[in-house]
RNA sequence: GGGCGGUUAGCUCAGCUGGUCAGAGCGUCUCGUUUACACCGAGAAGGUCGGGGGUUCGAGCCCCUCACCGCCCACCA
């Protein structure tokens, strides 16, 4: 028995085990699946959303994480076949944003660089930030497979992006057209709906005075329509006004022309229903190419847009004098001259609602453009069916409905981006206007339609949205297009874990393109988590500076810790405060089960000699192994449905409840018992490593370095146990309930606890023992107080000395399972300090007896329910008895 | 303008298909140098589960309504 022995520190010290658990994990291999998945063995597979390239992960990350390697150690420890794939994203705006910022500080710009010399850039960046996140994963535990590590600008994931593409424009869900998109000026881009965050603002409503053409070919002077309008500046590109059909103040002037201030443009007057006559004058001025409602009208009347805004938002040469301009001073000339002029009816607040880049803040601004578009409608159709019909289900059910309204009002997706950092689309214009999209590296060797070679060729220049990339992301990290081992191995995956802020983003686009491109939903549940949020209760965002770093923590309190703190308490889809103070409460945990675990180890008694007979099992031993068999079922129960607050609540309450606060105290009488039999001392130790094993079990999901740790050191003391690795070790089976030992040990810790509230009423010094009395309410409570006497009088610092059945009970007893308990005279106070309790019996028992009374409750209430009532008020009446109270007919 | 979530002990939050569901942690108060742990142990106080209706034998849990707080979606100038 001798052997190596890893002696656990004296103290709890996170810092010096991680990295070096870390190490042992990773050497073993296990986070890479075998070359063949086991027999028979279930698959489990994570599809984790790669976090952006370019950013360090946030406390907010640090819970995807703990909740994904809660699911895939807990699945590899079933035997499961697992993977957990990692990566990064390449986040092309966010990356350009933050590289922009950077070439700004050397007085660099992404225009002198170039295209070639940007990206060249760029990849020197992505060097150098690809890897933080990657240690970061490590320092919270990740049991990823790092063998597969995966970025969304990989070649794998290049040519998943082209062979998917090709694949949607060879079916006709892809289509170039002109549009009015989402514009960002500053970051000089389309973006999606999604991007376009929408905010109220407070603007304002000018009222502006346009005169109708004369008969003469002039300007009348004394005749007008009025439009009201919060954007003077587009003005510039009006092409009519229109007015409702049904307004009689304007009927007679449709068909009329008024003329554009400034430009002297005609513009006819027309109705249009579409028009609020409530709204401002009733008369509307109509811009299709800047507002989406121009847009729409001008298409009904066969209007040609006119645009007047550059790339950055610069008033361009149809503006006339107004060209160079930016949007906002266009603006404020535009007003003060038409003010100037007299044509300025009113100006009044206005509120109104204003979209933003999503990225830079930057005020959106609707521009005609030709982009690429997919058609979304039936690929929407088919994830939402996925969903309707089960086959993939979210986690909490509400967001089930909201991803239902979002595709169910979904628009075609403008895919492509005017950027430079991203996968550039793989279609190829000729001279003739044709175009070809090809899904090789090289491109198409000419063009498809009329058969040009491809030096006469140009590839678009647009890049894709990035999460098209990532919409591929839980196939084309597995090999995908090619049905490669992986692919038919772990694909469709298991459980796809995110928070609830990208469902739109990201899980329904990988419904979408998954399930057109690989014919089956990519993953069969969706477990959302909510969002992180900073001490007073407000998100976490860089901008704010109070993002925490997970590795600070960790370095301060352990990653233990920081899983736990992340999760305990917490529910799927509901945002949580983290505070230091429940971090700390986890790091206390882990603390405290690194010393039950001390203790065990430290507790050995000397084995037996071979003659000895084994001993039979004690009542505490009898009792934590039921125990155990009931936390097991109940961890695995939680862990199965995903409830992993319940399940850490679950498990931790079990560690520190059961098991050090009551089990550990019962061990130490049988393991001190000088007059027991080795063989008894030996297999009470023995069980305590059993139960500890099964404990760091059930606990290694959520706190894996100091159960490994721990496990470490049990191996070394009993090497049958540990020999290999706790993250590889089988995850317990539940073994059978032990009900009459539950129930002796529920009745010890009843009188246990009365005893001790005796003692505190009673002022008696914590270190005295003092004698107790008890008269057993039946012989088998007399039994019973034999059979947890051993524990009962060192736990609650008693001599317990049981009086004859029908002894009259002390005026001070109190009434518990056994029967009536009080000190001894001497030790007791002069009043009675259970009043309050047997008070309390009595409106308990009436109430019982009332409702039992009741032909209501007896007749409806199924009868388990009214039989446990009945039972209820048996044991009450039983213990009014014994403190001499009669519980008379009620 | 639609939709959703929250409102449970001083604080932060759990409460599964209505029947020990009135809970946990932290905080507070009182004890405690028992050889695992003061990052601890023992004990205690503290809530008519936002307000008002309703369904039911029985409701934090279901229905209606109101009030705040927050979020999502939404092209009205």
């Amino acid at each position: 028995m001798s052997g190596e022995r890893t002696e656990l520190a004296p103290r709890y010290t996170p810092g010096a085990v991680e990295p070096r658990v870390y190490e042992r994990w990773l050497a073993s291999g296990a986070f890479t699946p075998a070359a063949e998945p086991p027999a028979g063995a279930d698959r489990f597979v994570i599809t984790m959303p790669p976090p952006n390239v370019t950013g360090s992960l946030h406390t907010g990350h640090a819970l995807f994480v703990t909740a994904e390697d809660v699911m895939i150690r807990y699945h590899r420890m079933r035997g499961d076949d697992t993977l957990w794939v990692p990566g990064v994203d390449h986040a092309s705006i966010a990356a350009q944003f933050v590289l922009d910022k950077l070439l700004a500080a050397e007085g660099l710009d992404r225009a002198s660089l170039g295209r070639e010399a940007y990206l060249e850039r760029m990849w020197a960046f992505m060097d150098e930030t690809r890897d933080v996140i990657s240690l970061q994963l490590r320092r919270l535990g990740a049991s990823a497979d790092w063998t597969r590590n995966r970025f969304t600008m990989d070649d794998g994931s290049a040519r998943a992006v082209r062979v998917a593409f090709k694949r949607l424009w060879d079916a006709g869900y892809v289509y170039r057209g002109e549009a009015l998109v989402n514009w960002c000026p500053r970051c000089r881009t389309t973006i999606s709906d999604l991007e376009n965050i929408h905010r109220e603002q407070s603007g304002t409503l000018w009222t502006i005075r346009y005169h109708l053409a004369a008969a003469d070919g002039g300007v009348d002077p004394d005749r007008w329509i009025a439009v009201a309008t919060t954007r003077p500046e587009t003005l510039l590109g009006d092409v009519a006004v229109a007015v409702h059909p049904e307004d009689d103040r304007y009927r007679s002037l449709v068909g009329e022309e008024a003329v554009l201030p400034f430009l002297g443009r005609r513009l006819p007057i027309i109705a249009d229903a579409a028009v609020d006559p409530a709204f401002g004058t009733g008369a509307v001025k109509i811009t299709p190419a800047h507002d989406p409602d121009d847009y729409e009208m001008g298409k009904r009347h066969g209007l040609t847009p006119i645009s007047i805004l550059d790339e950055e938002a610069r008033v361009n040469a149809a503006g006339g004098e107004f060209a160079g301009l930016d949007r906002f001073e266009a603006r404020t000339r535009i007003v003060e001259r038409l003010e100037a002029m007299g044509d300025l009816e009113g100006a009044k607040p206005h509120p109104m609602v204003v979209g933003h880049c999503d990225r830079c803040g930057t005020v959106i601004e609707p521009r005609l453009s030709v982009q690429w578009f997919i058609r979304t409608a039936d690929l929407a159709a088919r994830a939402l069916a996925s969903v309707r019909e089960g086959r993939t289900t979210i986690i909490p059910a509400r967001f089930e409905k909201v991803y239902a309204h979002w595709l169910e009002n979904i628009r075609d997706w403008a895919v492509g981006r005017q950027l430079w950092w991203g996968h550039r689309i793989p279609a190829w214009f000729c001279p003739d206007g044709h175009i070809t999209v090809s899904d090789e590296a090289a491109g198409p060797s000419a063009c498809a339609t009329c058969g040009r070679p491809a030096a006469d060729l140009t590839q678009e220049s647009d890049i894709f949205d990035t999460w098209f990339s990532s919409g591929l992301w839980p196939f084309s990290t597995l090999g995908w297009p090619d049905e490669t081992p992986d692919l038919r191995r772990f694909y469709p995956t298991s459980v796809m874990e995110t928070g609830y802020d990208i469902l739109f983003f990201w899980v329904a686009r990988m419904m979408m393109l998954g399930l057109f491109l690989t014919d089956v939903e990519p993953f069969h549940t969706v477990y959302l988590h909510g969002l992180v949020r900073a001490e007073g209760g407000v998100k976490m965002s860089k901008t704010k500076g109070n993002v925490t770093d997970p590795v600070e923590l960790i370095d301060e309190i352990g990653a233990d810790a920081v899983r736990m703190g992340l999760t305990s308490g917490t529910s799927p889809g509901n945002d949580q405060r983290l505070t230091m103070a429940k971090l700390e409460s986890a790091r206390n945990f882990a603390n405290k089960l690194w010393n039950a675990a001390r203790f065990v180890l430290g507790a050995e008694p000397e084995p037996p000699v071979g003659t000895e007979p084994e001993a039979t099992p004690s009542l505490a031993e009898a009792w934590i192994r039921s125990r155990t068999a009931e936390a097991v079922a109940d961890a695995t129960r939680r862990l199965d449905r995903l409830d992993l607050g319940g399940y850490v609540g679950a498990v931790t309450d079990f560690a520190w409840n059961d098991f050090c606060d009551w089990y550990l105290e019962m061990a130490k009488v049988d393991l001190r018992d000088a007059a027991a039999a080795p063989a008894a001392r030996w297999r009470t130790w023995r069980a305590s490593v059993d139960v500890l094993a099964d404990l760091l079990h059930l606990l290694h999901p959520i706190t894996p370095f100091v159960t490994e740790e721990i496990w470490g050191a049990l191996g070394a003391a009993v090497p049958e146990k540990g020999e290999s690795l706790l993250m590889t070790a089988r995850w317990p089976e539940p073994g059978p309930r032990d009900l009459a030992a539950e129930a002796a040990i529920d009745g010890l810790a009843e009188t246990v606890r009365a005893a001790r509230n005796l003692r505190t009423d009673a002022g008696v010094p914590a270190g005295a023992t003092v004698a107790l009395h008890l008269v057993p309410s039946s012989p088998a409570a007399a039994d019973g107080a034999e059979a947890v006497r051993r524990y009962l009088e060192p736990l609650a610092r008693v001599r317990l000395e049981l009086l004859p059945p029908g002894t009259p009970a002390d005026a001070r007893a109190v009434a518990t399972a056994l029967g009536p308990i009080w000190l001894d005279a001497d030790a007791a106070p002069a009043t009675a300090p259970n009043a309050d309790r047997v008070e309390e019996l009595r409106r308990n028992h009436a109430r019982l007896v009332a409702l039992l009374a009741d032909p209501a409750f007896t007749g409806r209430a199924p009868a388990a329910v009214v039989e446990r009532e009945r039972a209820r008020l048996a044991d009450l009446v039983e213990r009014l008895r014994q403190v001499g109270v009669d519980p008379g007919s009620g």
